[in-house]
DNA sequence: TGATCTCTGTACCGATCGGTACAGAGGTCG
DNA sequence: CGACCTCTGTACCGATCGGTACAGAGATCA
């Protein structure tokens, strides 16, 4: 790994690197690990291999890895940490709604983490994929608690809400129906209401939380 | 393509060729199109690329075609004409759930077609990929009208069942789950069964459908 | 037996795969 | 200016890719 110790601090983090992982993830998104050639990377990014190795030496398992990495950040920020902190867990849960929306290109696009999960990246990724999801369904069970749900159903209604959401991914690129996540999300809400409900009946009035939008 | 015509009518057909598609859909449900190289396609058949491009002078995509086929058509009889013909549709629909979970292996199998609609490979078998999806979702909206929904509701419930399944599968593989998967059938047909028993309060007795299993 | 046909293994093809090596372009700074 | 360092393009590597060609093995049947 080390072939090359740095003199420097290894923690430098290279400008245009952080600049390229959302077009990794849009390769990675649309070809999965083994169909995104260096080929096509190199096309896509502009740049040649002299330069993907430069910023990500350990190759394409590098980059994915990043890539990886970098929407687990995102979603932490923007979604799980809201979910877990957010004085009023219901608006953070509609929030995340907004969110998921926002991010999925309203079922435009597709989730790079289903993607690798279906296919034999997930021996090489298994440890974040596994960490992904069930960071989104944890804290989407804490909201619900904290909305005033039992346990065991908020945590029913976790897994099915991040179960729920995957499958309109992969049935509205299925079908060429983007219009088919929005219907899947809509559903779903329904489903979790009751809860929020629930929490706005026994709290006077509160919060907000803007949904972000993300390149990754 | 017809570089060598045959003597005999083309539609002999050859002994060992059915008994390949299991082997190969089980080889593209893992590693998806790209990532089945014909290495490994020749190691887990047994067969050397003469016998391969014997049963299917197409290469790979006519392999991952039959098999994309054999799998429509299993599912044709075993799921979707009974849901559209047999006279008990409430019946149809619990025996679906059965066939679905046996079909699954419970959560511990991964949908082919739902892996290739993700994957580049959507772009090569499109139309066929689209069509199971139609076909599953109005086979089951027609059960559920017959069953005494209103079309709305019924094509409402349909487009929920169907994504909710490849949501499951998606989830139960990301986290090593297989029970997730009956969890998630659980919920989907609790959802269901208002309509099911409406359907057997109007009517006052009838039927039954065995679950096939199958190796595809 | 010999002709015929189905099936199979092997050798081989050009293209592409992921990855490495390296020379240097172009900037910054002493 | 020259030393240094980040970034880049290109040439090249062996391995593997999907696909083709073909000689026969083995069964069938006249």
């Amino acid at each position: 790994m080390a072939a090359k110790p740095v003199s420097r601090a290894a923690a430098k983090p290279a400008p245009g690197r952080e600049a390229l992982l959302p077009v990794l993830a849009e390769i990675f998104r649309e070809h999965g690990f083994e169909g995104a050639s260096l080929a096509l990377i190199g096309e896509r990014t502009g740049l040649g291999k002299g330069s993907l190795y430069h910023f990500f030496p350990g190759g394409k398992a590098e980059m994915a890895a990043s890539v990886l990495d970098a929407i687990d950040a995102w979603f932490t920020q923007a979604m799980f940490r809201p979910l877990r902190e957010d004085p009023d867990p219901a608006a953070a849960v509609r929030a995340m709604f907004a969110a998921t929306d926002a991010y999925f290109r309203s079922g435009r696009r597709v989730c790079l983490v289903g993607v690798f999960a279906l296919g034999a990246a997930r021996d090489r990724f298994g440890a974040r994929i596994d960490a992904y999801f069930a960071a989104w369904r944890d804290a989407l069970a804490d909201a619900l608690v904290r909305a005033g749900a039992e346990e065991p159903l908020a945590r029913d209604l976790a897994e099915d809400a991040v179960s729920t959401i995957q499958g309109a991914l992969v049935t509205a690129s299925a079908l060429q129906d983007p219009a088919l996540f929005g219907r899947a999300l809509a559903r779903l809400s329904a489903r979790l209401e009751p809860v929020l409900a629930g929490a706005a009946a026994r709290r006077p009035l509160a919060s907000s939380f803007q949904s972000p939008t993300s390149a990754l």
